[in-house]
DNA sequence: ATCCTATCCTGTAGGC
DNA sequence: TGCCTACAGGATAGGA
C-alpha cells in the first residue's frame, strides 16, 4: 500500500512528533510481520531517545540514542500512529505500542501484517539483506536517467514491473508506476531494455515530478494508509490513471485500459502511450 | 542472470 | 441480510 510519497509523509510526520521523546514502554502483540518481531532486540530501546527519522525507498528508520535503530516497512497495510496523550481506545491489528515519557504514544497497526519492524545496531543498518540490494531513491541527489537506462540495459522485463523492482529503484509501487509511464508517454509493456535515452529522461522527469506532487498532498489513500494523525492522503484526486479503467483520460479523452503485467494491476492510456515510439516527421 | 509464479495475511467490495 | 469470490498500495523464495 504505501509507496514512497506515503512513507516519506509519515518520515516526516515521525520527525515533527516523535523525535526528542524518550520510551518508558514498549509493548508487543506477539504475532509476527513479514519476519518474527525480537522482544529482545525491542528491549533495548527502552530509556531511549529517538533522535531522527530516515528514510530510503520504502523503508522508515527511527534513529535512537544509544546506536540502536528501528528499521520499519509498512508492507501493505501497516500504519503508524500517534496518540498525544494516553487513554486510547484499543485498535485492531496493533502489534507494537511504544509509551513516551511524557504520555504520549505510536503505534504500529498492520492488519495484513506483511510490514516489518527489527532493532538493529545504526552502524550496521546498511548491512541488513533488505537494504544492501535497494536502488537509489528517485528524490534524493545524484539519481539520473543515465543511471536507469544503464541498470535497464539488455532487460526484457516490462519497462512498469523494471519500475516496480525495488532493486533498480527504491520506492515506486503499483500505483505510481503507472502514473510516472503515463506522464512520461511511455507503454507500461515495453521492454526495459528497448527504451531510449530520451523516453529515460522523461521517466526520470516524471518520477520525480510525480513522487514530489503527491508528497506534498501527503500520498494516496486507495484504502488502506493513513497519515501519523490517522488521516487520508490527498494525491487520488491528482490521478491519472490508476484504478481509472474505462474512464476518459484526462489529457486525451481516450478509454484508459487496464491490463495485468506481472500480477500486477496497470493502467495506461493507448493513445497517449503508444506501444511503439512514434517516428517524428522529417 | 533473468523472468515468472505462488505465497504470506486480513479486509472489503461486488455478485447472487 | 448473508455467503462467496476476487482483489488490494509489497516483498521474496523457488522453479523454469
Amino acid at each position: 500500500m504505501p509507496e514512497l510519497p506515503e512513507v516519506e509523509t509519515v518520515r516526516r510526520m515521525l520527525e515533527g512528533n516523535v523525535v526528542g521523546r524518550t520510551v518508558r514502554a514498549i509493548r508487543l502483540s506477539g504475532q509476527r510481520l513479514r519476519s518474527p518481531i525480537s522482544p529482545v532486540a525491542v528491549r533495548r530501546l527502552r530509556r531511549r531517545r529517538i533522535d531522527s527519522i530516515g528514510r530510503h525507498g520504502k523503508y522508515l528508520f527511527l534513529h535512537f540514542d544509544g546506536g540502536h535503530t528501528l528499521l520499519s516497512h509498512l508492507g501493505m497495510s501497516g500504519r503508524w500512529l500517534f496518540s498525544p496523550s494516553p487513554p486510547d481506545a484499543p485498535l485492531p491489528h496493533v502489534h507494537a505500542r511504544f509509551e513516551f515519557e511524557d504520555g504520549s504514544s505510536l503505534r504500529y497497526q498492520d492488519p495484513r501484517r506483511f510490514g516489518l519492524l527489527r532493532v538493529v545496531s545504526s552502524d550496521r543498518l546498511g548491512h541488513e539483506p533488505e537494504l544492501r540490494s535497494l536502488g537509489p531513491d528517485p528524490i534524493a541527489n545524484g539519481f539520473a536517467a543515465e543511471d536507469l537506462a544503464a541498470r535497464a540495459r539488455g532487460r526484457r522485463v516490462a519497462v512498469k514491473s523494471f519500475l516496480l523492482d525495488q532493486r533498480q529503484l527504491a520506492g515506486i509501487g503499483n500505483i505510481y508506476a503507472s502514473e510516472i509511464l503515463h506522464r512520461a508517454r511511455v507503454h507500461p509493456s515495453r521492454a526495459a531494455g528497448r527504451i531510449v535515452a530520451r523516453e529515460w529522461n522523461a521517466i526520470a522527469r516524471s518520477t520525480r515530478k510525480v513522487l514530489l506532487e503527491a508528497i506534498a498532498r501527503s500520498g494516496t489513500t486507495f484504502s488502506m494508509y493513513r497519515t501519523l494523525w490517522n488521516e487520508p492522503g490527498q494525491y487520488g484526486e491528482q490521478l491519472r490513471v490508476y484504478d481509472r479503467g474505462g474512464q476518459p483520460c484526462r489529457d486525451c479523452g481516450t478509454a484508459i485500459r487496464r491490463v495485468v503485467l506481472g500480477q500486477r494491476s496497470t493502467f495506461f492510456c493507448p493513445s497517449c502511450q503508444p506501444r511503439v515510439t512514434t517516428k517524428r516527421k522529417k
